[in-house]
DNA sequence: GTTCTCACA
DNA sequence: TGTGAGAA
């Protein structure tokens, strides 16, 4: 097994990670879910893609994958599309203020 | 492969 | 809450 990293090689995989984009047809294939719906599911404004220059095709980062499938257990647990995405979005809300307190916690430290 | 739109359950 | 089909 490796060596624990270091704190700035956390942070350098973190950064890949955000710069990962993806096309639909492969979130499709990861997600199990059809295209239509993931398009279906955007212009509704439950997802958010960034759309690259050329031609316009939609690109996914691995928070939106991550999104998508919470939307999607919920969705299997009865909730309704926009029951599921408001909680999800609550959760990633309440998740980031948690973090940026634990920053500002660990800023305090030294 | 992707986009959009209109229609239909 | 989704799908199907057609066109670009």
């Amino acid at each position: 097994m490796s060596e624990h990293p270091s704190n700035e090689e956390w942070l350098f995989d973190y950064q890949l990670l955000s710069k990962l984009v993806i096309g639909i047809g492969e979130v499709s294939d990861i997600t199990g879910l059809p295209t239509r719906k993931i398009r279906y599911w955007e212009d509704k404004g439950i997802i958010q893609s960034k759309k690259d220059c050329e031609g316009g095709t939609r690109k996914y980062s691995y928070l939106d994958i991550k999104k998508i499938i919470l939307i999607q257990e919920l969705l299997a647990d009865g909730y309704t599309l926009d029951a599921a995405a408001k909680k999800v979005e609550n959760r990633i809300k309440n998740i980031n203020q948690t973090m940026l307190g634990l920053s500002k916690y660990l800023d305090q430290q030294d």
